[in-house]
DNA sequence: TAGTGGTCTAGACCACGAT
DNA sequence: TCGTGGTCTAGACCACTAC
């Protein structure tokens, strides 16, 4: 990495920045290195602190790099693919899914939009699964999974004796019935609090929120709000891992 | 909107701000409505202008606000749901899609990723189609559409008149070949120079990248790189459109 | 020309991880 | 305890839009 000045180009100095360190970070650095802390290298490039980090924030969401407090800031392996309906047409909780159940609890309050995509009525009771993605042993989304109360009546209760035990009672249920059809949106949120936790990241981090709605007996019987980490993962959909072409 | 201290909490001030903010959004501003200018605003919450901005371009990040120079910030409209496969197992170009034909043109160097992807050799030629996507008036996308010269040998450069015209000759040859198949990929990306041009932001913004590749005769036959708005988008997939649930 | 958001600075202190 | 990234300040100037 060139220890340059920046000349006084029209373009933003975060902008310029942002590229610079894009190629040194092709050019000269390895998948898991540490970079130089960033008081040295603003000194190294002759700016203030302040735009230094607008450049690593642009990297950092682009997935090329890794900040930790009180680590550093690291070179990112590649965006890890994710399948998103790799498991089509079947239900959350279907043998071979890539999820883990968390817990569930019953709830009459869900969200305004997810209430309005499952038709529920304000105060409707509705089972909150929680459930969490790990691959390669990293966490990479957490999910809501919201199931009204009454289209999974062979939910026992009784049988849920701990937090997955609940959860996995839910999905048990919902096994039960003939899945239809389901759609999905993805759009671009930032991590809640709660969720920020589950992904061992800071409250606000970029995540891709992908919203899928399960239909049975003409209804919308099962809403899953997923929350993926923008940085690390890249969505996948259809039949790239499924298909057989070389490369 | 109230104009209260924050108090001394834990979690960061530009974090409550944005809390505070979002909720005065949804109880006292209308779409479109324009907010006080920064200066004021972080007066009132007695912030320093850098930390009020933080809390606004988390707004901005999530669709909430809208903000231009020169004018000022305003409350968005709700994302628009734009489909991405609503004309699934068609070329693109195929009549009924809303994408425009900008121009077209002939590279023997393509990115390395969309190398590998197509399977071409280096120096292989290929056609790069520009096209945009509006919708309700307003730019939500930029594609560069990439297909290796060899997989359209019925493309007419003779009848290539003007730029949007050659966009279209290379649409055209696309056609004739059977689509056996196609697969894609989401992921957070931030807009080059070029495609914040074309969707009327700043370089540097937040976009969602889709990426699709086009199979057919068993090989890879075209890969395009669809540049939609984070701010303002939200991608559907699958059935939502066309099922005729109630909602 | 006036007012807006966008960029940039040179500091300060805090929260966290490793040692 | 020390070094890291995360937050925050109080200014300055620039680029753009609308009038």
């Amino acid at each position: 990495m060139g220890t340059t000045q920046l000349d006084t180009v029209p373009e933003p100095k975060y902008w310029h920045l942002k590229t610079v360190l894009s190629q040194a970070l092709d050019s000269e650095f390895a998948v898991g290195e540490v970079l130089p802390n960033e008081r040295d290298l603003a000194a190294r490039f002759g700016v203030a602190r302040a735009t230094l980090r607008q450049a690593l924030e642009q990297l950092e969401l682009e997935g090329r790099l890794q900040r930790r407090r009180g680590v550093g800031t690291t070179v990112a392996p590649p965006r890890a693919d994710v399948a998103v309906d790799s498991v089509r047409h079947t239900w959350p909780g279907a043998p071979g899914d890539d999820w883990q159940p968390v817990d569930a609890a019953e709830s009459d309050t869900v969200p305004a939009d997810v209430a309005r995509l499952l038709e529920t009525a304000p105060g409707e009771q509705v089972h909150v699964v929680r459930r969490s993605r790990v691959t390669d042993g990293r966490p990479v989304a957490a999910e809501l999974l919201y199931v009204p109360a009454a289209a999974v009546p062979g939910y026992d209760a009784a049988a849920a004796l701990s937090a997955p035990g609940r959860a996995r009672a839910v999905l048990r249920a919902l096994q039960e019935r003939e899945l239809e059809g389901q759609d999905r949106t993805v759009e671009l949120g930032s991590a809640r609090a709660e969720d920020a936790k589950q992904l061992d990241r800071l409250p606000g981090a970029p995540v891709l929120v992908v919203t899928t709605r399960y239909v049975s007996g003409g209804r919308p019987t099962a809403v899953a709000v997923s929350t993926y980490r923008a940085d690390t993962c890249r969505l996948t959909f259809g039949e790239r891992d499924a298909m057989a072409l070389a490369g």
